[in-house]
DNA sequence: AAATATCATATTGTATACAAGAAATCATTT
DNA sequence: AAATGATTTCTTGTATACAATATGATATTT
Protein backbone atom coordinates (compact mmCIF):
# COMPACT_ATOMS: atom_id res chain seq x y z
CA UNK A 1 0.00 0.00 0.00
CA UNK A 2 1.29 2.97 -0.90
CA UNK A 3 1.42 5.77 1.63
CA UNK A 4 0.15 8.96 1.29
CA UNK A 5 2.44 12.46 0.30
CA UNK A 6 1.38 13.57 3.41
CA UNK A 7 2.83 11.16 5.82
CA UNK A 8 5.47 10.68 3.76
CA UNK A 9 6.51 14.87 4.64
CA UNK A 10 6.24 14.42 8.36
CA UNK A 11 9.30 12.69 9.34
CA UNK A 12 11.19 14.64 6.88
CA UNK A 13 10.03 18.13 8.01
CA UNK A 14 10.45 16.78 11.47
CA UNK A 15 13.86 15.58 10.53
CA UNK A 16 15.10 18.93 9.73
CA UNK A 17 13.08 20.87 12.96
CA UNK A 18 14.66 18.40 15.24
CA UNK A 19 17.97 19.09 14.04
CA UNK A 20 17.91 22.61 14.11
CA UNK A 21 17.70 22.50 9.94
CA UNK A 22 14.76 24.73 10.63
CA UNK A 23 15.06 26.66 13.45
CA UNK A 24 12.06 27.87 15.65
CA UNK A 25 10.81 30.74 14.45
CA UNK A 26 11.16 30.10 10.63
CA UNK A 27 7.95 30.47 8.65
CA UNK A 28 6.96 27.48 7.11
CA UNK A 29 5.05 28.85 3.91
CA UNK A 30 2.41 26.22 2.47
CA UNK A 31 3.01 27.42 -1.41
CA UNK A 32 7.26 27.39 -0.75
CA UNK A 33 6.88 23.81 0.84
CA UNK A 34 4.46 22.58 -1.76
CA UNK A 35 7.02 23.76 -4.38
CA UNK A 36 9.56 22.29 -2.48
CA UNK A 37 7.98 18.75 -2.55
CA UNK A 38 6.41 18.97 -6.07
CA UNK A 39 2.98 18.21 -4.49
CA UNK A 40 -0.14 20.85 -4.09
CA UNK A 41 -0.96 22.94 -0.52
CA UNK A 42 -3.60 20.06 0.91
CA UNK A 43 -0.90 17.58 1.38
CA UNK A 44 1.32 20.38 2.87
CA UNK A 45 -1.49 21.31 4.99
CA UNK A 46 -2.18 17.86 6.34
CA UNK A 47 1.79 17.50 7.54
CA UNK A 48 1.81 21.12 8.98
CA UNK A 49 -1.18 20.03 11.22
CA UNK A 50 0.17 16.92 12.28
CA UNK A 51 3.45 18.33 13.76
CA UNK A 52 1.43 20.86 15.22
CA UNK A 53 -0.19 18.35 17.20
CA UNK A 54 2.96 17.02 18.06
CA UNK A 55 4.12 20.62 19.32
CA UNK A 56 6.47 20.59 16.97
CA UNK A 57 4.62 23.48 14.89
CA UNK A 58 2.73 26.48 15.78
CA UNK A 59 -0.30 26.97 13.41
CA UNK A 60 -1.40 30.94 13.70
CA UNK A 61 -5.18 31.43 12.53
CA UNK A 62 -4.99 33.23 9.46
CA UNK A 63 -1.20 34.14 9.53
CA UNK A 64 0.93 30.94 8.89
CA UNK A 65 2.54 28.44 10.20
CA UNK A 66 6.28 29.05 12.07
CA UNK A 67 8.44 26.34 13.80
CA UNK A 68 7.40 26.26 17.29
CA UNK A 69 9.36 28.78 19.74
CA UNK A 70 9.29 27.94 23.26
CA UNK A 71 9.57 30.00 26.38
CA UNK A 72 11.88 29.73 29.32
CA UNK A 73 8.99 29.15 31.41
CA UNK A 74 7.81 26.19 28.59
CA UNK A 75 11.42 24.82 28.50
CA UNK A 76 11.98 24.72 32.17
CA UNK A 77 8.57 22.58 32.40
CA UNK A 78 8.84 20.36 30.14
CA UNK A 79 12.28 19.29 31.67
CA UNK A 80 10.44 18.93 34.86
CA UNK A 81 8.02 16.57 33.34
CA UNK A 82 10.56 15.05 31.42
CA UNK A 83 12.91 13.77 34.45
CA UNK A 84 9.85 11.92 35.90
CA UNK A 85 8.49 10.05 32.88
CA UNK A 86 12.35 8.85 32.25
CA UNK A 87 12.12 8.24 36.20
CA UNK A 88 9.31 5.79 35.69
CA UNK A 89 11.19 4.13 32.59
CA UNK A 90 14.14 3.48 35.06
CA UNK A 91 12.02 2.82 37.60
CA UNK A 92 9.55 -0.08 35.43
CA UNK A 93 12.66 -1.19 34.17
CA UNK A 94 14.64 -2.25 36.65
CA UNK A 95 11.49 -4.29 37.29
CA UNK A 96 10.56 -5.65 34.37
CA UNK A 97 13.88 -5.83 32.51
CA UNK A 98 14.76 -9.45 30.48
CA UNK A 99 18.36 -11.32 30.17
CA UNK A 100 18.56 -9.95 26.69
CA UNK A 101 17.88 -6.43 27.54
CA UNK A 102 20.39 -6.37 30.23
CA UNK A 103 23.15 -7.63 27.76
CA UNK A 104 22.18 -4.97 25.53
CA UNK A 105 22.04 -2.32 28.25
CA UNK A 106 25.46 -2.96 29.64
CA UNK A 107 26.78 -3.06 26.11
CA UNK A 108 25.57 0.12 25.65
CA UNK A 109 27.15 1.42 28.83
CA UNK A 110 30.30 0.10 27.55
CA UNK A 111 30.43 1.58 24.35
CA UNK A 112 29.57 5.02 26.09
CA UNK A 113 31.69 5.50 28.81
CA UNK A 114 34.68 3.98 26.25
CA UNK A 115 34.09 7.42 24.64
CA UNK A 116 34.37 9.41 27.48
CA UNK A 117 37.74 11.77 27.44
CA UNK A 118 37.39 11.84 24.13
CA UNK A 119 36.49 14.64 21.54
CA UNK A 120 34.07 12.63 19.62
CA UNK A 121 30.97 14.19 21.13
CA UNK A 122 28.44 13.57 18.33
CA UNK A 123 29.33 9.56 18.68
CA UNK A 124 29.02 10.14 22.37
CA UNK A 125 25.56 12.10 21.80
CA UNK A 126 24.24 8.89 19.65
CA UNK A 127 25.01 6.03 21.85
CA UNK A 128 24.02 8.38 25.02
CA UNK A 129 20.53 8.24 23.04
CA UNK A 130 20.35 4.79 22.39
CA UNK A 131 21.37 4.14 26.03
CA UNK A 132 18.81 5.87 27.02
CA UNK A 133 15.88 4.54 24.37
CA UNK A 134 17.48 1.00 25.64
CA UNK A 135 15.96 1.87 28.99
CA UNK A 136 12.81 3.40 27.80
CA UNK A 137 12.35 -0.26 26.25
CA UNK A 138 13.09 -2.36 29.21
CA UNK A 139 9.71 -0.33 30.85
CA UNK A 140 7.75 -2.72 28.60
CA UNK A 141 5.19 0.14 28.60
CA UNK A 142 5.29 1.68 24.66
CA UNK A 143 2.98 4.16 25.80
CA UNK A 144 4.94 5.68 28.13
CA UNK A 145 7.86 4.69 25.58
CA UNK A 146 5.78 6.78 23.01
CA UNK A 147 5.77 9.32 25.06
CA UNK A 148 8.88 10.02 26.48
CA UNK A 149 10.40 9.79 23.05
CA UNK A 150 7.86 12.38 21.62
CA UNK A 151 8.97 14.87 24.76
CA UNK A 152 12.24 13.92 23.95
CA UNK A 153 11.76 14.82 20.34
CA UNK A 154 9.93 17.99 21.22
CA UNK A 155 13.01 19.64 23.32
CA UNK A 156 15.92 18.24 20.90
CA UNK A 157 15.45 21.65 18.91
CA UNK A 158 16.43 23.20 21.83
CA UNK A 159 18.80 20.55 23.53
CA UNK A 160 22.23 21.95 22.05
CA UNK A 161 21.62 24.76 24.53
CA UNK A 162 22.67 22.36 27.20
CA UNK A 163 25.08 20.41 25.89
CA UNK A 164 28.07 22.59 25.97
CA UNK A 165 28.65 22.71 30.24
CA UNK A 166 32.63 21.89 30.71
CA UNK A 167 32.67 18.14 31.85
CA UNK A 168 29.50 17.05 31.68
CA UNK A 169 30.06 14.22 29.52
CA UNK A 170 32.38 13.15 32.18
CA UNK A 171 29.80 13.28 34.92
CA UNK A 172 27.27 11.94 32.95
CA UNK A 173 28.89 9.30 31.91
CA UNK A 174 29.33 8.47 35.90
CA UNK A 175 25.95 8.73 36.38
CA UNK A 176 25.04 6.33 33.63
CA UNK A 177 27.69 3.58 34.93
CA UNK A 178 25.59 4.21 38.55
CA UNK A 179 22.04 3.90 36.85
CA UNK A 180 22.75 0.79 35.00
CA UNK A 181 24.43 -0.81 37.91
CA UNK A 182 21.06 -0.06 40.04
CA UNK A 183 18.67 -1.00 37.19
CA UNK A 184 20.50 -4.26 36.52
CA UNK A 185 20.64 -4.54 40.07
CA UNK A 186 17.07 -4.71 39.69
CA UNK A 187 16.48 -1.52 42.13
CA UNK A 188 13.82 0.20 41.11
CA UNK A 189 13.39 3.21 43.71
CA UNK A 190 16.96 3.90 43.42
CA UNK A 191 17.11 3.71 39.55
CA UNK A 192 14.30 5.99 39.44
CA UNK A 193 15.51 8.27 41.79
CA UNK A 194 19.21 8.51 39.93
CA UNK A 195 17.40 9.21 36.85
CA UNK A 196 15.22 12.27 37.73
CA UNK A 197 18.58 13.76 39.42
CA UNK A 198 20.47 12.93 36.37
CA UNK A 199 18.33 14.50 33.78
CA UNK A 200 16.75 17.42 36.42
CA UNK A 201 19.15 20.58 35.90
CA UNK A 202 19.62 21.95 39.26
CA UNK A 203 21.76 24.26 41.80
CA UNK A 204 24.61 25.87 40.01
CA UNK A 205 23.95 23.56 36.64
CA UNK A 206 20.62 25.58 36.57
CA UNK A 207 22.41 28.94 36.63
CA UNK A 208 25.05 28.47 34.05
CA UNK A 209 21.78 26.96 32.01
CA UNK A 210 20.03 29.84 32.32
CA UNK A 211 23.22 32.18 31.77
CA UNK A 212 23.90 30.52 27.91
CA UNK A 213 19.49 30.96 26.63
CA UNK A 214 19.74 33.40 24.04
CA UNK A 215 17.08 36.34 24.99
CA UNK A 216 14.57 35.81 23.01
CA UNK A 217 13.79 32.25 24.98
CA UNK A 218 13.04 34.96 27.89
CA UNK A 219 10.15 37.26 26.12
CA UNK A 220 6.49 36.25 26.86
CA UNK A 221 4.00 33.64 25.60
CA UNK A 222 3.38 34.12 22.10
CA UNK B 1 -10.57 37.22 14.35
CA UNK B 2 -13.17 34.34 12.93
CA UNK B 3 -11.97 30.99 13.83
CA UNK B 4 -11.65 28.24 11.42
CA UNK B 5 -14.52 25.80 10.96
CA UNK B 6 -12.04 22.81 11.14
CA UNK B 7 -11.56 24.43 14.62
CA UNK B 8 -14.75 24.89 15.51
CA UNK B 9 -15.35 21.27 14.90
CA UNK B 10 -12.70 19.45 17.05
CA UNK B 11 -14.33 20.29 20.38
CA UNK B 12 -17.55 19.02 19.14
CA UNK B 13 -16.45 15.36 17.86
CA UNK B 14 -14.15 15.45 20.90
CA UNK B 15 -17.10 15.63 23.05
CA UNK B 16 -19.12 12.89 21.64
CA UNK B 17 -16.20 10.95 21.71
CA UNK B 18 -15.40 11.39 24.88
CA UNK B 19 -18.95 10.95 26.28
CA UNK B 20 -19.18 8.23 24.37
CA UNK B 21 -22.08 9.08 22.05
CA UNK B 22 -19.91 8.04 19.33
CA UNK B 23 -18.60 4.62 20.47
CA UNK B 24 -14.83 3.16 19.82
CA UNK B 25 -14.53 1.77 16.80
CA UNK B 26 -16.88 3.71 14.60
CA UNK B 27 -16.81 4.88 11.27
CA UNK B 28 -16.19 8.67 10.69
CA UNK B 29 -17.38 8.76 7.17
CA UNK B 30 -16.34 11.98 6.24
CA UNK B 31 -19.20 12.89 3.24
CA UNK B 32 -21.48 12.21 5.72
CA UNK B 33 -19.86 14.57 8.81
CA UNK B 34 -19.62 17.23 5.92
CA UNK B 35 -23.34 16.73 5.44
CA UNK B 36 -23.93 16.88 8.43
CA UNK B 37 -22.12 19.99 9.76
CA UNK B 38 -22.58 21.61 6.71
CA UNK B 39 -19.30 22.30 5.48
CA UNK B 40 -16.80 20.58 2.89
CA UNK B 41 -14.48 17.84 3.56
CA UNK B 42 -11.28 19.65 3.96
CA UNK B 43 -12.16 20.91 6.59
CA UNK B 44 -13.64 17.39 7.98
CA UNK B 45 -10.37 15.97 7.11
CA UNK B 46 -8.47 18.32 9.29
CA UNK B 47 -10.73 17.75 12.24
CA UNK B 48 -9.89 14.49 11.96
CA UNK B 49 -6.19 14.31 11.28
CA UNK B 50 -6.02 16.65 15.25
CA UNK B 51 -8.30 14.08 17.12
CA UNK B 52 -5.93 11.29 15.96
CA UNK B 53 -3.03 13.12 16.97
CA UNK B 54 -5.00 13.37 20.20
CA UNK B 55 -5.63 9.43 20.05
CA UNK B 56 -9.26 9.80 20.07
CA UNK B 57 -9.34 8.84 16.07
CA UNK B 58 -7.83 6.02 14.41
CA UNK B 59 -7.08 6.69 10.72
CA UNK B 60 -6.57 3.51 8.30
CA UNK B 61 -4.82 5.03 5.37
CA UNK B 62 -7.33 4.81 2.22
CA UNK B 63 -10.12 2.95 4.59
CA UNK B 64 -11.19 5.76 6.60
CA UNK B 65 -11.28 7.10 9.93
CA UNK B 66 -12.52 5.30 13.10
CA UNK B 67 -12.92 5.94 16.76
CA UNK B 68 -10.36 5.33 18.40
CA UNK B 69 -10.60 1.31 19.67
CA UNK B 70 -7.94 0.40 22.60
CA UNK B 71 -6.99 -2.74 23.34
CA UNK B 72 -6.39 -4.34 27.11
CA UNK B 73 -2.63 -3.47 26.72
CA UNK B 74 -3.50 -0.37 25.64
CA UNK B 75 -5.55 0.21 28.45
CA UNK B 76 -3.17 -0.59 31.38
CA UNK B 77 0.09 0.97 29.90
CA UNK B 78 -1.88 4.32 30.06
CA UNK B 79 -3.34 3.51 33.38
CA UNK B 80 0.31 3.04 34.62
CA UNK B 81 1.60 6.19 32.84
CA UNK B 82 -1.81 8.32 33.97
CA UNK B 83 -0.96 7.18 37.68
CA UNK B 84 2.75 8.58 37.27
CA UNK B 85 1.49 11.55 35.86
CA UNK B 86 -1.42 12.40 38.63
CA UNK B 87 1.11 11.37 41.51
CA UNK B 88 3.69 14.07 39.97
CA UNK B 89 1.24 16.77 40.14
CA UNK B 90 0.54 15.89 43.56
CA UNK B 91 3.76 15.95 44.46
CA UNK B 92 4.39 19.23 42.61
CA UNK B 93 1.03 20.81 44.28
CA UNK B 94 2.03 19.91 48.13
CA UNK B 95 4.93 22.32 47.33
CA UNK B 96 3.64 24.62 45.25
CA UNK B 97 0.22 25.49 46.28
CA UNK B 98 -1.00 29.12 47.18
CA UNK B 99 -3.14 29.77 50.52
CA UNK B 100 -5.92 30.38 47.55
CA UNK B 101 -5.86 27.36 45.90
CA UNK B 102 -5.89 25.54 49.48
CA UNK B 103 -9.05 27.38 50.01
CA UNK B 104 -10.61 26.33 46.74
CA UNK B 105 -9.18 22.27 47.27
CA UNK B 106 -10.48 22.03 50.65
CA UNK B 107 -13.93 23.30 49.39
CA UNK B 108 -13.94 21.14 46.40
CA UNK B 109 -13.63 18.27 48.89
CA UNK B 110 -16.34 19.12 51.19
CA UNK B 111 -18.74 19.00 48.23
CA UNK B 112 -17.19 15.64 47.19
CA UNK B 113 -17.52 14.41 49.94
CA UNK B 114 -21.15 15.51 50.76
CA UNK B 115 -22.31 13.32 48.41
CA UNK B 116 -20.96 10.35 49.91
CA UNK B 117 -23.87 7.83 50.76
CA UNK B 118 -25.92 9.76 48.41
CA UNK B 119 -27.04 8.18 44.63
CA UNK B 120 -25.85 10.98 43.08
CA UNK B 121 -23.15 9.89 41.09
CA UNK B 122 -23.10 12.06 37.66
CA UNK B 123 -22.64 14.87 40.40
CA UNK B 124 -20.13 13.29 42.35
CA UNK B 125 -18.55 12.12 38.69
CA UNK B 126 -18.09 15.94 38.07
CA UNK B 127 -17.14 17.33 41.54
CA UNK B 128 -14.51 14.56 41.90
CA UNK B 129 -13.05 15.63 37.87
CA UNK B 130 -13.38 19.80 39.70
CA UNK B 131 -10.90 18.22 42.97
CA UNK B 132 -8.49 16.59 40.38
CA UNK B 133 -8.38 19.40 37.82
CA UNK B 134 -7.62 21.34 41.00
CA UNK B 135 -4.41 19.37 42.12
CA UNK B 136 -3.10 19.50 38.38
CA UNK B 137 -3.23 23.30 38.22
CA UNK B 138 -1.79 23.56 41.84
CA UNK B 139 1.48 21.71 40.38
CA UNK B 140 2.44 24.82 38.26
CA UNK B 141 3.14 23.16 35.70
CA UNK B 142 0.93 23.87 32.37
CA UNK B 143 3.19 20.92 30.75
CA UNK B 144 2.34 18.58 33.40
CA UNK B 145 -1.26 19.74 33.53
CA UNK B 146 -2.27 20.14 30.11
CA UNK B 147 -0.57 16.35 29.69
CA UNK B 148 -2.35 14.67 32.23
CA UNK B 149 -5.46 16.30 30.94
CA UNK B 150 -5.04 15.11 27.73
CA UNK B 151 -4.51 11.16 28.70
CA UNK B 152 -7.56 11.58 31.01
CA UNK B 153 -9.50 12.40 27.95
CA UNK B 154 -8.25 10.03 26.00
CA UNK B 155 -9.19 7.44 28.84
CA UNK B 156 -12.59 8.59 29.26
CA UNK B 157 -14.12 7.20 26.21
CA UNK B 158 -13.01 3.64 28.45
CA UNK B 159 -13.95 5.51 31.98
CA UNK B 160 -17.12 4.17 32.47
CA UNK B 161 -15.86 0.46 32.65
CA UNK B 162 -14.29 0.83 36.21
CA UNK B 163 -17.08 2.49 37.56
CA UNK B 164 -19.45 0.07 38.35
CA UNK B 165 -16.86 -1.90 41.36
CA UNK B 166 -19.33 -1.79 44.36
CA UNK B 167 -18.38 0.64 47.61
CA UNK B 168 -15.49 2.15 45.06
CA UNK B 169 -17.32 5.93 45.62
CA UNK B 170 -17.18 5.60 49.37
CA UNK B 171 -13.64 4.58 50.25
CA UNK B 172 -12.49 7.16 46.54
CA UNK B 173 -13.77 9.82 48.86
CA UNK B 174 -11.94 8.70 51.17
CA UNK B 175 -8.72 8.13 49.84
CA UNK B 176 -9.39 11.76 48.62
CA UNK B 177 -9.28 13.24 52.42
CA UNK B 178 -5.99 11.71 53.25
CA UNK B 179 -4.21 12.99 49.90
CA UNK B 180 -6.06 16.51 50.15
CA UNK B 181 -4.98 16.51 53.42
CA UNK B 182 -1.59 15.40 52.79
CA UNK B 183 -0.97 18.10 50.04
CA UNK B 184 -2.87 21.08 52.04
CA UNK B 185 0.30 20.10 55.26
CA UNK B 186 2.66 20.46 51.95
CA UNK B 187 3.78 16.71 52.28
CA UNK B 188 4.91 15.72 48.60
CA UNK B 189 5.98 12.36 49.42
CA UNK B 190 3.03 11.44 51.19
CA UNK B 191 1.10 12.92 48.23
CA UNK B 192 2.46 11.32 45.21
CA UNK B 193 2.25 8.36 47.15
CA UNK B 194 -1.25 8.48 47.82
CA UNK B 195 -2.29 9.52 44.38
CA UNK B 196 -0.63 6.71 42.41
CA UNK B 197 -2.39 4.33 45.25
CA UNK B 198 -5.57 6.21 44.17
CA UNK B 199 -5.39 5.55 40.49
CA UNK B 200 -3.42 2.74 40.31
CA UNK B 201 -5.93 -0.78 39.78
CA UNK B 202 -4.53 -3.21 41.65
CA UNK B 203 -4.83 -6.70 43.44
CA UNK B 204 -8.45 -7.81 43.29
CA UNK B 205 -10.03 -4.59 42.15
CA UNK B 206 -7.69 -5.36 39.14
CA UNK B 207 -9.21 -8.63 38.60
CA UNK B 208 -13.16 -7.45 38.77
CA UNK B 209 -11.86 -4.75 36.24
CA UNK B 210 -10.62 -7.10 34.08
CA UNK B 211 -13.88 -9.14 34.18
CA UNK B 212 -16.08 -6.11 33.44
CA UNK B 213 -14.19 -5.63 29.95
CA UNK B 214 -16.30 -6.42 26.80
CA UNK B 215 -14.42 -8.90 24.95
CA UNK B 216 -12.97 -6.88 22.03
CA UNK B 217 -10.81 -5.23 24.12
CA UNK B 218 -8.72 -8.34 24.47
CA UNK B 219 -8.08 -8.73 20.98
CA UNK B 220 -4.72 -7.85 19.32
CA UNK B 221 -3.89 -4.42 18.40
CA UNK B 222 -5.47 -3.22 15.22
C1' DA C 1 -22.17 -25.23 -3.79
C1' DA C 2 -17.88 -23.08 -2.52
C1' DA C 3 -14.08 -20.49 -3.87
C1' DT C 4 -11.78 -17.42 -6.72
C1' DA C 5 -11.45 -13.90 -10.22
C1' DT C 6 -13.27 -9.87 -12.38
C1' DC C 7 -15.79 -5.77 -12.51
C1' DA C 8 -18.58 -1.92 -10.53
C1' DT C 9 -19.06 1.20 -6.85
C1' DA C 10 -17.80 3.97 -3.16
C1' DT C 11 -14.45 6.38 -0.45
C1' DT C 12 -10.09 8.30 0.32
C1' DG C 13 -6.12 11.30 -1.19
C1' DT C 14 -4.56 15.13 -4.09
C1' DA C 15 -4.97 19.09 -7.11
C1' DT C 16 -7.03 23.24 -8.32
C1' DA C 17 -10.27 27.06 -7.97
C1' DC C 18 -12.33 30.45 -5.23
C1' DA C 19 -13.28 33.41 -1.07
C1' DA C 20 -11.90 35.91 2.91
C1' DG C 21 -8.74 38.00 5.82
C1' DA C 22 -3.97 39.80 6.99
C1' DA C 23 0.17 42.27 5.67
C1' DA C 24 2.47 45.58 2.93
C1' DT C 25 2.62 49.50 0.05
C1' DC C 26 1.47 53.92 -1.22
C1' DA C 27 -0.79 58.23 -0.83
C1' DT C 28 -2.52 61.81 1.90
C1' DT C 29 -2.63 64.76 5.85
C1' DT C 30 -0.77 67.21 9.73
C1' DA D 1 9.16 64.15 7.83
C1' DA D 2 6.17 61.23 10.55
C1' DA D 3 1.87 59.19 11.14
C1' DT D 4 -2.40 57.60 9.66
C1' DG D 5 -5.60 55.76 6.33
C1' DA D 6 -6.93 53.43 2.04
C1' DT D 7 -5.77 50.21 -1.49
C1' DT D 8 -3.43 46.40 -3.35
C1' DT D 9 -1.25 42.12 -2.91
C1' DC D 10 -0.37 37.98 -0.82
C1' DT D 11 -1.57 34.09 2.15
C1' DT D 12 -4.61 31.26 4.39
C1' DG D 13 -9.10 28.63 4.66
C1' DT D 14 -12.82 26.26 2.16
C1' DA D 15 -15.13 24.18 -1.78
C1' DT D 16 -15.08 21.39 -5.67
C1' DA D 17 -13.10 18.42 -9.21
C1' DC D 18 -10.33 14.59 -10.31
C1' DA D 19 -7.40 10.38 -9.55
C1' DA D 20 -6.33 6.20 -7.20
C1' DT D 21 -7.29 2.52 -4.14
C1' DA D 22 -10.24 -0.47 -1.31
C1' DT D 23 -14.65 -2.70 -0.78
C1' DG D 24 -18.57 -5.26 -2.33
C1' DA D 25 -21.14 -7.63 -5.88
C1' DT D 26 -21.39 -10.61 -9.65
C1' DA D 27 -19.94 -14.17 -12.57
C1' DT D 28 -17.19 -18.06 -13.60
C1' DT D 29 -14.73 -22.24 -12.53
C1' DT D 30 -13.79 -26.39 -10.01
Amino acid sequence: MAPSRASELVPILEQEIVTGTLLPGSRLDETLLAARFNVSRTPIRETLTRLAAAGLVEIRPRRGAIVATITIKDLMEMFEVMADLEGMCARLAARRITPEEKIELAAAQNACSALVGTDRHDDYYVLNMTLHELIYKASHNEYLMKQTMDLRMRLSPHRRLQVRIPGRLASSSHEHAELVEAILNGNAELSERLTREHVTIQGERFTDFLSTLPPHYLQATA
